[in-house]
DNA sequence: TTTATCTGACAAGTTATATTGTCAGATAAT
DNA sequence: ATTATCTGACAATATAACTTGTCAGATAAA
């Protein structure tokens, strides 16, 4: 209660206050990335997310009330770096069912093989810490399973994806893009992200067939 | 070094030493269940474990040499526990396929709300503990996902599920269970379980019906 | 130039847990 | 009956991490 940190004000080394506080609270979003995304949330400490960020451990409690909620903000970081990329792709017209689906699924997939600590964290670490993590993984999940359902929507205008979004369509769906990532992710990539996305043109391309009616 | 435990030989209060060791396994092996499946592994201490159990730390490294490794042998017990419950079913005739799935879910479904710490223990708290728990994991998945490639392949024997096995369906299937149960887990089971088997006999009777080619 | 504030390194206190050790009384073997 | 072993309760130690505090030197403001 006594010693709490001064709140800075003043520039220092040419930058505002304000600029360095988030800058550092930067630096230790992204140590903890790589903490929780390589040793684990588990087995990383406080002291040595400090060190990866080049910072010390006043600075910690400056910007994060304890590790749960330093991974809280990692993950909601992590999340909000990945839908967009997703997303951009949307806009884009496609050819087919099975192109758009695809190109989303590679943007997606690319993404987690070119950062496997995003991929640990959004699908491995971030389970079963508290209850509080639990409700941001759920929502999350949420927001995935209403990316896939938009996805879907522009690969088969056909369906009713607004009645469809209130089964447990969206949620199957997104569990099993999920599991198939996690094993991905376990595997450490091997199969090829080609073999992939073949199998799952081949799957919506049948469905594709099933639904449009030949003459 | 010095002060192992000594190995016990003898009978004690009527029981032999082997049983009372197993006896004292079993004892923490349930406490250990209790602990992780309600706290969580994380916050769960040996030393609670010890309490729940009605033992002393002595007989915990007796049995297990570090918590990790009792949540493995919990892990193990709760998969080969349930395992056989589902593989029953499969027995017994069925008039048409969103019978058999169904059923199965059923079971599933229904051993999960009925213990809540085996529904927590199976997907929640073994992830993200270590790369042993990790393959143990996968392990378990594909055990699942094996027996729903034989449930599918006895609704569906028109299908070839031996070259299916080998894609990325089984994988997507488990996913899709699993998130759908685990979803239904963090919202504490509210949604009734009926309500989502009828949605699955709903589907399923759809891929029936585009399955047998009518007349 | 003088004063106030900021930074980085580290110490200190606190708590929690794991792990090993001790021991008195209960039980079985001789 | 005496000795050896087993059990349960608890003490002691070690370790690790969290959290707060101190302080010298760097930087900016007056």
């Amino acid at each position: 209660m006594k010693n709490e940190i001064a709140k800075t004000t003043r520039s220092y080394g040419g930058v505002r206050a304000s600029l360095r506080l988030e800058g550092r609270r930067r630096k230790l979003i992204e140590a903890g990335l790589t903490a929780f995304g390589t040793l684990g949330y588990a087995k990383a400490s406080i002291k040595g997310i400090c060190n990866l960020a080049g910072l010390t451990e006043r600075y910690f409690y400056e910007s994060f009330g304890s590790k749960e909620e330093l991974l809280a903000a990692v993950y909601q970081d992590v999340v909000e770096g990945l839908m967009p990329l997703a997303l951009e792709r949307l806009e884009e017209p496609f050819a087919k069912p099975s192109e758009i689906v695809c190109d989303t699924l590679r943007i997606y997939f690319t993404a987690m093989k070119e950062d496997p600590r995003k991929a640990r964290m959004l699908y491995i670490e971030v389970l079963g810490v508290s209850p509080a993590i639990d409700r941001a993984y759920q929502e999350a999940t949420r927001r995935l399973a209403g990316i896939i359902v938009r996805v879907m929507g522009l690969a088969f205008p056909g369906l009713d994806w607004r009645a469809l979004s209130r089964t447990i369509v969206p949620t199957g769906l997104t569990g099993a893009l999920t599991l198939i990532a996690i094993n991905w992710i376990l595997e450490e990539f091997k199969t090829p992200l080609d073999d992939i996305l073949a199998q799952v043109t081949f799957l919506v391309d049948a469905m594709d067939a099933f639904l449009t009616p030949k003459p």
